[in-house]
DNA sequence: CTGAAAGCGCTTACAG
DNA sequence: CTGAAAGCGCTTACAG
């Protein structure tokens, strides 16, 4: 094939300095209509196309943004990834998705992969910002956002629900539906972004509503099914007053359905559940999962606004609470009381 | 913050040439020890990091791959991702994501956009290789691989499993298991590579069993939960005696069990369902979803591998076809004759 | 074993 | 309105 055609190929063909070239091509000031003509008329007979390796050596600007996810074949990274995939590709920027395994070891090479290539921001999503992560950034001097997860750090905003008020949500809408004996499974008490703050948003529920807090209603499901269904296994064996549970985790709260429909508990019937995150897979749930639902697309498309924002306009970004709202379905009765 | 330091600045600060500190920061040969551990510890005292751009230039390398899929957030193509990230990750390549959304016009911005940024190589996944695109991206001269499709096309190896076999098998799963009124929620037959293939696979199968074929028995669920919802209202609604219905995908399959939830029709008791994919939703389904797996990830590793066995060492890919193999879980009933 | 120099394909003062 | 030249941060013959 032709070997690519470069800017000083164009040049010679439309009989101008690649100065002038350049200057078309980017729509700086500074060249007659004709010239502009012949310019642009040469760029479609070679088929030229600009090297933006080149122009980012010189502009110091890659138009490229680097995404670090704990997992990324979790619908909850991909709902995410798709919001600021988006928007990144209506500014002009492409997006590097790495997969850190929630590995400290693989963060920190990607990050350094990241600096290598000059990627222009960073967005860091849904872990914890460990201060070696921060570092790290911080010493490649671009700018960072967070998405579904927080920090104590200057200069990483970040975009997040509110995760105790919408599990303090989640309980007190069970029990407005009736329910006086609820249970949680939660994604346990030591991770302190998802884990922690949902366990204290129920626990607070119950409290202002003044139900009895049995700790042994309170279960670590560690975010996943499998843990989910252990978890609800030991629940409805040991517990069987509770009518209600709250699964901070929509595949722990499937997990929870599934564990009853193999004990012959009848959901919504006998017991109900309440989700979070509201996941594509909550509306496939069967019955249909009632959630709080968090806007993870939205959260995406916020975070990489907000990264594009302070890239290309300068601005500062400031953190943001997005809003949280509960999904009904239909896993959750009507108790009469 | 001290401005990033470049190679020159190692060079004074050890006392050498650029080309010298090239070379070991490049492991080639042609340095004592000596100088070895002078540049070495200058890297070290200043923090140097290697510019990727500007090596990218000279090279014309940018360790870097352009995935496309139609949808960043189904958990279909996640799972393909996720084997291409890791596998990419290994081999020091990184993945830039490119949402297509099916657009035509998106897909050729995208590969322009790649082009621009001078990418190693494509994979192209789960949609139809419009010559268009693939002129588009002979015209960049970067190989291209495709996974979970295929093409006529020459220098586009795919990976994939064999559609057609496995919609048979699929099949000849629910008529083994006794069943004889067997309906099929297809992708539409218009769609030719993961569409029109399992339905002849399908049909195949009836035929070789001598099974009557019923053409109102093959529905149309557009690959989406919705369109499996409507198709599976019209099949239960409309064809009391079917016991079995194979769903060409597990979101259809899902819906087929969540509609059939809804008119009081017990799968697996009445009704028999498989599915296709083996998304991680199967597993979670209630019942459990007996499918036919494709190993997403697998595939998408094998992409990423052939893509970087053609980058790396000049080797040449050819096209191959993974297993598919079907899951029992426990939605198919066993009938008797 | 080592360095000076050219060159990768652009952009951007600077001078006219 | 236009061009010559320097420079972005590297790699790689070439010469010694």
């Amino acid at each position: 094939m032709s070997m690519s055609s470069t800017i000083k190929d164009v040049a010679k063909h439309a009989g101008v300095s690649v100065a002038t070239v350049s200057r078309v091509l980017n729509n700086l000031p500074g060249y007659s209509e004709e010239t502009k003509r012949k310019v642009e008329q040469a760029v479609k007979e070679l088929g030229y196309q600009p090297n933006a390796i080149a122009r980012g050596l010189v502009n110091k600007r890659t138009q490229t943004i680097g995404v670090l996810f704990p997992s990324v074949s979790s619908s909850f990274s991909s709902e995410i990834l798709h919001g600021i995939e988006d928007v990144a590709q209506n500014h002009n920027y492409s997006i590097i998705v790495c997969n850190t395994a929630e590995d400290g070891k693989r963060t920190m090479k990607y990050l350094q992969v990241l600096r290598e290539k000059r990627v222009d921001g960073i967005i860091f999503s849904s872990g914890v910002l460990e201060p070696e992560y921060y570092e790290a950034v911080q010493a490649m001097d671009v700018p960072l956002v967070l998405v579904a997860t927080q920090s104590e750090f200057d200069g990483a905003p970040y975009v997040k629900v509110d995760d105790r008020k919408a599990a303090y949500d989640a309980a007190c809408y069970l029990i407005r539906r009736g329910h006086r004996e609820i249970a949680m499974i939660g994604g346990g008490e030591s991770d302190l972004i998802a884990g922690r703050p949902r366990y204290e948003g129920f626990r607070q529920a119950l409290r202002d509503h003044g139900l009895p807090l049995r700790e042994d209603h309170v279960l670590d499901g560690g975010f996943t099914f499998e843990g989910g269904c252990r978890a609800a296994e030991r629940l409805l064996t040991a517990a069987p007053e509770v009518t209600a549970v709250f699964a901070a985790g929509d595949e722990m709260a499937i997990a929870v359905i599934s564990m009853a429909a193999k004990l012959g508990i009848a959901v919504p019937g006998r017991l109900s559940v309440i989700g979070y995150d509201n996941l594509k897979l909550a509306e496939m749930s069967n019955p249909p999962l009632t959630t709080v639902a968090q806007p993870l697309q939205e959260m995406g498309r916020l975070a990489s606004e907000k990264l594009i924002a302070m890239l290309d306009n300068g601005e500062t970004a400031f953190s943001e609470i997005v809003p949280h709202r509960v999904i009904e379905r239909q896993t959750v009765k009507q108790r009469s009381l």
